[in-house]
DNA sequence: ATGAAAGCGCTAACAC
DNA sequence: GTGTTAGCGCTTTCAT
């Protein structure tokens, strides 16, 4: 270890250009193996290739020097990095961890890496990530919604990287999808809380683009139910994203003081609806038969608050399960059937309405 | 477009090997800018090195063809990823979110990526991760807590990436760190409840070796400071990690089945906390004046519950600030003043102890 | 089953 | 300021 150990013939007529920088590579191992670099390669990437003894040899070098092999080198000549790129607004939100855990499970299990990425709500940094994600030309790309600028679908789609959009629904992604749509919830939610013989319902919502579209869905199924206020208006409290258990309590401090007699508020997520159910707490409001609370997301608190949140189920799981296995697929090749999936949603009843 | 754009002279005497993959490089950008390669490198990598006529028509060849530099071939060649990694036990939980904010922001601001990993809590995947993140030659770790595998310590070393162990304390880190002692907490935190008249105190603790830390220091200061029960034992309900509302819930119907007498708990996590807020609020125990409840990490909603949740707050931003700042600093090649730095912690007193 | 040569797309090193 | 050349560490292609 101590004697120079690149000490191989230099050209003698030249000066040599760009030292290697000391680092391990596989011509190490492969000369303390006894084999060329390719054999070397083959024993670690295609073992069943190479004889026992071979092998056998190439792996005594690998642990007795600590190789660990240049993925940037591999993925450069063999155009394939083994690294998925996720996109998400936040991975504060409790929303998101399910789809990520998921995905994450279903791509290491196939021997790829998950980058995960932090777009923004507001000013989103999506653009950026992209190029980033793009550069570093991963196998694949889950993104969240579905809509991008003009600049991120070009990019894309040119880039071939296969694509997924979440969490959201359109007819024509820029590749393939699993979601669900807002507006669908946004409606069954208001159909939902008729049913329970609510009719002077409020909402609060977030501000960000889903959020919007259950909230204007749900007014206006409200609207055509009757369960709007006077002048045919829904009480309506908005809150920036992400969501807060002190915005839930804002908002239904400042719904109550204008509009005393709602009966039920639709909170755009369940860190909301848990903010309402301390308020209620907090003013004496009992729940759920002064006031009905319907939160959406189902957390994994909201079995467990009290009383026991009722809320809209949207399975994380199933999202990130598919789009893994979505983007493996078109990796090997093969065709996905039925790239645009709608996996819906569940209102869950429980206990605050 | 559509001519053939590879009908360079090919040698004569074989056929040609490996074909470009019809992916736009530098090169082709180059051409239509009608400069060299390199030139073209400068353009983008540095301005400065390029007459303004020539880095006008690179940017404008750049545009018009869409042009994404490969990362991995300029990683190859230059030994730089940009690419910094961070590995958490999970991001379900509500307590890492605040330090990869922190840490992406700093390092999106000077030009880097973050590549998230998520090593479990259990069966940790903390060596696979690593040896991902060393073969995509990471430009720096940050890592929770200050325990790993001998392996990991030894590839980690033998990198040379700069590594940074969070959430933690030990004086011999691999390489650097930022964190707090879970020990000094628990021990606080048992004084702090005495001091609030609390002599009869009980843990709801997570099963996680941080958490278990802070429990004990917790159980050995109460006894001291005669705050246990009957025989010198602390009552002490055990939760799996990752912690849930509704294991706090478990918890204190537990620890109140066989204890009823104690009069404040310490919860390993404020998720912990909620639950035996809720749980209380479901039998009718009045808090805090029967029942303390102290939790801690401070998340986004322990302010806005009501009662607002007294816990113990860790500076995650200071933890991610720090945490980049070090190895931005260490890739600048610049030696880094006090690289073991003990954040400590604070305890927010509120409403419930 | 193993190896030699070429080259993935880029930048460092060296001219001019 | 710009270009030439070599080479980063690996795998593909072709040959044996």
């Amino acid at each position: 270890m101590s004697e120079n150990p690149s000490a191989t013939a230099a050209p003698q007529e030249t000066v040599r250009r760009r030292r290697r920088h000391g680092g391990l590579t596989l011509r190490d191992v492969a000369k303390l193996a006894g084999v060329a670099p390719i054999t070397a390669s083959r024993a670690l990437n295609t073992p069943d290739a190479v004889s026992p003894e071979i092998l056998a040899r190439v792996r005594d070098a690998v642990e007795r020097t600590g190789y660990v092999p240049n993925i940037l080198a591999g993925g450069l000549a063999s155009r394939q990095t083994r690294l998925v790129a996720a996109v998400v607004p936040t991975i504060s939100s409790p929303v998101f961890p399910e789809m990520i855990e998921a995905l994450t499970n279903a791509l290491a299990a196939a021997g790829y890496q998950l980058m995960l990425g932090q777009s923004g709500y507001a000013d989103s940094r999506e653009d950026e990530l992209l190029e980033a994600i793009i550069g570093r030309r991963a196998d694949g790309v889950v993104l969240t919604g579905v809509s991008r600028s003009p600049l991120a679908r070009r990019r894309l789609i040119a880039s071939g990287i296969p694509v997924v959009e979440t969490w959201d629904y359109t007819p024509t992604p820029i590749d393939m999808l699993v979601g669900f749509s807002h507006t669908k919830l946004g409606s069954a939610v208001a159909a939902y809380l008729h049913g329970r013989g609510r009719r002077r319902v409020a909402v609060i919502g977030a501000g960000d683009e889903r959020a919007r579209q259950r909230t204007n869905a749900f007014i206006q199924t409200a609207q055509a139910l009757k369960m709007a206020g006077p002048g045919g208006q829904v009480p309506t409290f908005h809150v920036p994203a992400p969501t807060t258990v002190g915005l839930g309590r804002s908002g239904l401090r400042a719904l109550l003081a204008e509009h005393p007699d709602i009966d039920a508020v639709f909170c755009s997520s369940d860190m909301l609806a848990m903010g309402v159910l301390h308020e209620a707490q907090a003013q004496g409001i009992a729940i759920p038969d002064r006031l009905g609370v319907i939160g959406m997301g189902d957390q994994g608190f909201s079995r467990d608050v009290h009383p026991a949140l009722t809320t809209v189920r949207i399975d994380g799981n199933v999202i990130g399960e598919t789009a893994a296995h979505f983007i493996l697929e078109r990796i090997a090749g093969r065709q996905v059937a039925d790239p645009v999936r709608d996996i819906g949603f569940t209102i869950v009843e429980r206990a605050t309405i």
